[in-house]
RNA sequence: GGGCCCGUGGCGGAAUUGGCAGACGCAGCGGCCUUAAAAGCCGCAGUUCCGAUAGGAACGUGUGGGUUCGAGUCCCACCGGGCUCACCA
C-alpha cells in the first residue's frame, strides 16, 4: 500500500487518519463480538423483539478478488442491517461462499492444483476484502458450500427429493413409501401404459403383485422428485463434459471451440414442473420487483388449451396436438411434426410411395445435430416436407396432410401442432412458401390484413360442419364449445400446458457435490444412509477429462473410488448386505445446488443433528405476526432472476412438504441492486477507446487528436476502466467508499462509477470532523447551547434518514446528512448532546468515523449497538411556512402565513400581495384555489 | 418482432407522488487565505435575451398533442436508450 501524502493541518480527517480510525474500530467490534446473533435459546436471547433476516446473495469467491461492483448490494444491506439493530431488531446478517464450480476446476486441468487450494486461497481473499469494508456480519456463521458439514446436508436434501414423490391430489410432495403403502393397500393402481390411478374399483388396474420387482421398482423409481432420465444434452467430447445450451456456439463449445454433439444420456433430473401451479401462484404474494415476477411467469409459462386428437388415415393410431386455439379447429389445413416425432421415424422406416424418404431423412438429421436455440435463430425462413401421410379432421372428416418441420419442438406440448395458416403467424409464414391452403375462421377486428394474419380474439366464422357449429361464437366461448365437443367425441380435452421443463441436474465435473447414491448390477439404487454422510470427493490425480465420445464423467477415472461394496458406501445393511458389490455415482451436482438452501443454513450454521434446527428455523424464516416468513430482505443483481431464484423456491417448496422448513418460500422480500457501469469513450465511427488514451478534458483521442464521444459502458479490462476497491480505500477510506457508493444514486438503478466524484463524500465527512474537531490540537470542540435551528434542523435530519433507510433511498439520506453538517458548519457547531446523535444517525453509513466520535465524547458502548435516536414531531414543522401565489398557474409571488391560518384569511393576504393586486388592477378573481401548506392559484 | 422500464443543467442525480423544477454532490466561475500553489473557507451558478448596475423578460424536465386552476409527474401518438423473452403452437 502507498501511503498517502499527508498535508494540512495535523488532525485532519485524512486517508491516513480514516484508516488509523478504521483499523482501530474493525478490531474492537472483533474482540468485542459485536455483531454476533443469538439464536433462540441462547442466553440473552430476546424472543420479543423483532427478527430482522437481512440476506446477500451468496458470492462465488472469484481468483481476481472483489471488484467495485459487488460491494454495492453488501453496503446496501449493512446499512439496513445496522439500522434495524439500533432499533432494537434481532438482525440475521451472515455472508458465506458458494465455492463450488468450474474456475476453480478449470485452473486445476491448467496447473495440478487441487480446486479445494485454488478455492481456499479465493475465500480468504474475499474475507479479507470484505472485512475492510466494516461489514456488520456475523462472521461466527459463515460457512462455504465445499465444507464437508455443508455439502453432507445438501446430499441429504437431494436424497429427501429421491425419497419423494408428488402427491397431486394435495398438491403436496410426500415420502416415496407412503406411495409405495398406498399402492399394496390397493388405493392406487395402474391404467395400461402404467400410470398411476387413483381408484376405488381396483378391478379397473393391473393388481400391484402381477408386476415384476424390476417393473415394480421402474415404476416406483418413475414416480421419484430425483429420478434419471434420457435427456438429449449437447456432449463435449474433448471438455468431457455436458454444456449449457448457451456454451455452445454453432456446433463448437464456446471455451475452446472444440466439436459438440447431440447425444441423448441418462442424468439426474428434479421433477420440478410437479410444483409449476404453486410455483406460479405464489409469485404473487412476493414482495419481489415486478420484472422478476415476469420473468418468472414467463419462464414457468402456462398456457390453457386443449389437447386434441387426429387419427392417421393410412394406418391406425393417431396424432395427439396441443393447442391453445381449439375454436380455430376449422381452419385447420395441415399438421406439422417436429422432426424428432416418433412417427416421423417410424415412417421412415416404412415410407409411403409419395414422399421424399432420403430428403426427409437428411432433413431429420440435420436438425438433430442442431439445438433449439439454433433452429429458433433461423427465425422466418420455414422448412419442412410433406411426410406423405395425412390425418382426419376429426370434424369435418376431411384429410389433411402431415407435414415435417423444425420450427415444431419436440420439447413442447406433443412435438406436433395443427396448423392453422389463417391465425398463427408461423402457420402462415409455413402455408405460404409451400403453397397450403388459408382459411379464415375468425372473423378479423381490424378489416385491412398487411402481410400476417390475425391471431387475435374475434368471432368465429366457416366453422360449421356436420359435427360441429360454432360460428357466431366469440372466441372465449368457442374455445369452451370446443373443448365440449372434444370430450364428448373422445378427440381430446381441454389441457394446461407448461414452458418449465424438469431440471437437468447432474454434471460431469469434478469440482461438485457427489451424489450419494449406488447401483447394483441389476440397476437398482440404493441411498447412502444419512449418518454415512457425506459422501467425499475421493483424490484426483489428473483432472483432465477423458477424450471419449461415450461421455465419461471425471469421478469415473477413480474406479477404485467408484467400484465397492454396500457396507464401503454406507448402505443400511437392511437395505443391501454390506458385502454386496456396487458402483457409486459419477456424476456431480451442478453449481446451483449449494446455493438452493444456504440461507436456512445460516440460520444454525454448526447444526450436526439436522440440516437446522427447528426453534431457529421458525424464528429466522417462519411466519410471524409481520411476515408470512422467509428472508426478509435479499438483495442481489437481475441476473439470478430466474434460475437462482427459481430453483431455490422450488427446493425450499419440497422441504415445507416434508416437514424441514415452516414458510413456503424463502425470500419474502427482494430486491435487485443496480448494475456498476462506467464511463467508455467512443469515436464517430462507435468503435470504443480505451479511457487512458483519451484526453477527458478535451474529450479527444490522444493519439490522433480525433474527437471522441463520452458514453456508458460495462467495466471491462479491454477498456481499462475497471476501478479497484482496495485503492480507493487506500486513498479515501473505507467510510468514503461506503457514502460514494450509496451517493452516487438510487441503490436500484444502474449507475456510472466516477472517481472524480468521490472527493464530495469525502469532503462532507472532513467538514463533519472538523465541525467538532480542532484540526490543530485534535480536541474535540463543543457548544455549550444548542441552537435552535441547528436542533431543529438535527430533528428533520433523523426524521428523514429513519424514513430514507427504510426505502432504501441512501442516496437521498446521505443528501439530508451533508445538508445537515453544512448548516451545523455555519452556525458555528454542535452540542455533545447533538454529536451523539449525529454520529448515531451517521453510523449505519460510515461507521467508524461515528465510533470515533461517540468515543471523543467519553460516551460507554459502541455506536454500533447504541439506540437509534428518536425525534420531536413538533420540530419537523415550521411556525410559520411561505406560500407561492400563482395567477394561471405561474409564479408571482410569496406570502409568509402562520400555519393553521383559515383559507379565507390566505386569500385575502394573497390577493393583498403587491404583484398579485397589480396583476389583478381591481378586478374581483374568478377563483382561488387554496392548497392547505402548499400553494394559492389565482384566476382573474 | 413481443413484453417491461427509462429520457430532468456540462455530469451523477433531487422533487413529500398533480402544487415554488433543478435539493445534494462533481466539474465550473468569483473572492478570502497564501510569497505562490495545493488544501480549506465564503459566495455565484438551468438556458437565452434586455440592462452600465440594481434588476427584469422569455423559454425550459426527449418531440407533438390532450386532461387540469395547475403536469417532470396523468392520458394518446411519435423519437431515442436500456433490460428481457424470442418459432412455446
Amino acid at each position: 500500500m502507498t501511503e498517502p501524502i499527508e498535508s494540512g493541518p495535523t488532525h485532519r480527517y485524512s486517508a491516513h487518519r480514516a484508516a488509523v480510525i478504521e483499523n482501530r474500530w474493525q478490531q474492537a467490534w472483533a474482540e468485542k463480538n459485536a455483531f454476533h446473533t443469538l439464536n433462540p435459546g441462547d442466553e440473552g436471547f430476546d424472543p420479543t423483539a423483532r427478527r430482522f433476516y437481512c440476506l446477500d446473495m451468496f458470492p462465488y469467491p472469484s481468483g481476481a478478488g472483489l471488484h467495485v461492483g459487488h460491494p454495492i448490494g453488501y453496503i446496501g444491506t449493512d446499512i439496513i442491517s445496522r439500522f434495524r439493530r439500533m432499533q432494537g431488531d434481532n438482525v440475521l446478517h451472515p455472508m458465506g461462499w458458494d465455492a463450488f464450480g468450474l474456475p476453480a476446476e478449470q485452473y486445476a486441468i491448467a496447473t495440478g492444483v487441487h480446486p479445494r487450494e485454488t478455492t481456499t486461497t479465493a475465500i480468504t481473499t474475499f474475507r479479507r476484502q470484505l472485512q475492510r469494508f466494516g461489514f456488520s456480519y456475523d462472521w461466527s456463521r459463515e460457512f462455504a458450500t465445499i465444507d464437508e458439514d455443508y455439502y453432507k446436508w445438501t446430499q441429504w436434501i437431494w436424497l429427501q427429493a429421491w425419497s419423494s414423490w408428488y402427491d397431486h391430489r394435495v398438491e403436496r410432495a410426500r415420502p416415496i413409501t407412503e406411495l409405495v403403502e398406498a399402492i399394496e393397500a390397493g388405493e392406487a393402481s395402474f391404467d395400461r401404459d402404467g400410470c398411476l390411478v387413483w381408484t376405488t374399483p381396483i378391478a379397473e388396474g393391473k393388481p400391484w403383485s402381477t408386476f415384476s420387482k424390476t417393473e415394480q421398482r421402474d415404476i416406483i423409481d418413475s414416480h421419484r422428485l430425483a429420478y434419471l432420465d434420457e435427456q438429449t444434452v449437447n456432449w463435449c467430447p474433448k471438455l468431457g463434459t455436458v454444456l449449457a445450451n448457451e456454451e455452445v456456439i454453432d456446433g463448437r463449445s464456446e471455451r475452446g471451440g472444440f466439436p459438440v454433439t447431440r447425444r441423448p444420456l441418462q442424468q439426474w433430473m428434479f421433477r420440478i414442473t410437479a410444483f409449476s401451479e404453486r410455483l406460479l401462484g405464489s409469485l404473487s404474494e412476493l414482495n419481489w420487483p415486478e420484472s422478476t415476477r415476469v420473468q418468472q411467469t414467463a419462464w414457468i409459462g402456462r398456457s390453457e388449451g386443449a389437447d386434441l386428437r387426429f387419427p392417421i388415415v393410412e394406418h391406425v393410431g393417431e396424432i395427439e396436438v396441443f393447442t391453445t386455439r381449439p375454436d380455430t379447429i376449422h381452419g385447420v389445413t395441415f399438421m406439422v411434426l417436429a422432426p424428432e416425432h416418433p412417427l416421423v421415424d417410424a415412417t421412415l422406416k416404412d415410407p409411403p410411395a409419395n414422399c421424399d424418404a432420403k430428403a426427409i431423412q437428411e432433413y431429420v438429421d440435420t436438425a438433430s445435430a442442431r439445438s433449439d436455440v439454433e433452429r429458433m435463430a433461423d427465425g422466418k425462413n420455414k422448412t419442412g416436407h410433406a411426410l406423405g401421410l395425412h390425418v382426419t379432421h376429426p370434424a369435418t372428416g376431411n384429410p389433411i396432410p402431415i407435414w415435417v418441420s423444425d420450427y415444431v419442438l419436440m420439447s413442447y406440448g406433443h412435438g406436433a401442432v395443427m396448423a392453422v395458416p389463417g391465425h398463427d403467424d408461423r402457420d402462415h409464414a409455413f402455408a405460404t412458401k409451400y403453397g397450403l391452403p388459408i382459411i379464415e375462421v375468425v372473423q378479423t377486428a381490424k378489416d385491412s390484413m398487411c402481410d400476417g394474419c390475425w391471431s387475435g380474439d374475434g368471432v368465429a366464422i366457416n366453422s360449421c360442419s356436420e359435427q360441429l357449429d360454432i360460428n357466431g361464437l366469440n372466441t372465449a366461448e368457442a374455445k369452451a364449445a370446443v373443448i365440449h365437443w372434444a370430450e364428448l367425441g373422445g378427440h381430446g380435452g381441454g389441457k394446461t400446458s407448461w414452458k418449465l421443463r424438469d431440471w437437468l441436474f447432474s454434471r460431469q465435473r469434478y469440482w461438485g457435490e457427489p451424489f450419494p447414491i449406488v447401483q447394483t448390477d441389476d440397476g437398482t439404487h440404493y441411498p447412502v444412509s444419512p449418518e454415512h454422510l457425506p459422501v467425499a470427493l475421493p483424490p484426483l490425480d489428473d483432472y483432465k477429462p477423458a477424450i471419449s465420445e461415450d461421455p465419461q464423467p471425471l469421478l469415473g477415472k477413480v474406479s477404485e473410488w467408484v467400484e465397492t461394496t454396500a457396507g464401503e458406501a454406507g448402505v443400511d445393511p437392511d437395505l443391501l448386505p454390506p458385502d454386496t458389490p456396487v458402483r457409486r455415482e459419477t456424476n456431480t451436482m451442478p453449481g446451483w445446488a449449494g446455493s438452493c438452501w444456504y440461507f436456512i443454513r445460516y440460520c444454525d450454521p454448526t447444526n450436526s443433528e439436522a440440516l437446522v434446527g427447528q426453534a431457529a428455523e421458525q424464528y429466522w424464516l417462519g411466519p410471524n405476526d409481520h411476515s408470512k416468513g422467509g428472508v426478509d430482505l435479499y438483495i442481489g443483481g437481475d441476473e439470478h432472476a430466474v434460475l437462482h431464484l427459481l430453483y431455490a423456491r422450488f427446493w425450499h417448496k419440497l422441504l415445507h412438504d416434508l416437514g424441514h422448513v415452516s414458510s413456503d418460500e424463502p425470500f419474502r422480500t427482494l430486491y435487485h441492486q443496480g448494475l456498476l457501469t462506467s464511463f467508455a469513450y467512443k469515436r464517430a465511427d462507435k468503435s470504443l477507446v480505451p479511457i487512458d488514451e483519451v484526453d477527458e478534458e478535451h474529450s479527444i483521442e490522444r493519439a490522433t487528436g480525433e474527437p471522441v464521444k463520452r458514453i456508458i459502458a460495462k467495466m471491462s479490462k479491454s477498456l481499462r476502466n475497471v476501478v479497484n476497491p482496495d485503492d480507493i480505500i487506500a486513498e479515501y477510506g473505507a467510510d468514503t467508499f461506503r457514502l460514494y457508493e450509496m451517493y452516487m444514486g438510487p441503490l436500484d438503478s444502474s449507475k456510472p462509477w466516477n472517481t472524480d466524484d468521490i472527493v464530495g463524500v469525502f469532503r462532507f465527512l472532513q467538514r463533519a470532523w472538523r465541525l467538532v474537531v480542532d484540526e490543530e490540537s485534535g480536541t474535540l470542540t463543543i457548544q455549550e447551547d444548542p441552537n435552535k435551528d441547528v436542533e431543529r434542523s438535527l430533528h428533520r435530519t433523523i426524521a428523514k434518514v429513519g424514513a430514507d433507510i427504510e426505502k432504501l433511498a441512501y442516496n437521498t439520506a446521505i443528501a439530508s446528512m451533508i445538508e445537515f453538517v453544512n448548516l451545523a458548519t455555519t452556525h458555528n457547531g454542535l452540542t455533545a448532546d447533538q454529536l451523539d446523535r449525529f454520529a448515531r444517525i451517521l453510523c449505519p453509513f460510515a461507521p467508524h468515523i461515528a465510533e470515533e466520535f461517540r468515543s471523543m465524547l467519553g460516551l460507554d458502548g459502541l455506536c454500533s449497538l447504541a439506540a437509534w435516536p428518536s425525534y420531536d414531531k413538533d420540530m419537523l414543522v415550521d411556525d410559520s411556512i411561505v406560500m407561492p401565489i400563482q395567477i394561471k398557474g405561474k409564479l408571482q409571488g410569496r406570502i409568509t402565513v402562520p400555519l393553521n391560518m383559515a383559507e379565507a384569511d390566505i386569500i385575502a393576504m394573497a390577493l393583498a400581495e403587491d404583484q398579485i393586486a397589480k396583476i389583478l388592477d381591481g378586478n374581483e378573481p374568478r377563483k382561488v384555489i387554496v392548497v392547505p401548506g402548499k400553494i394559492v392559484n389565482v384566476i382573474p
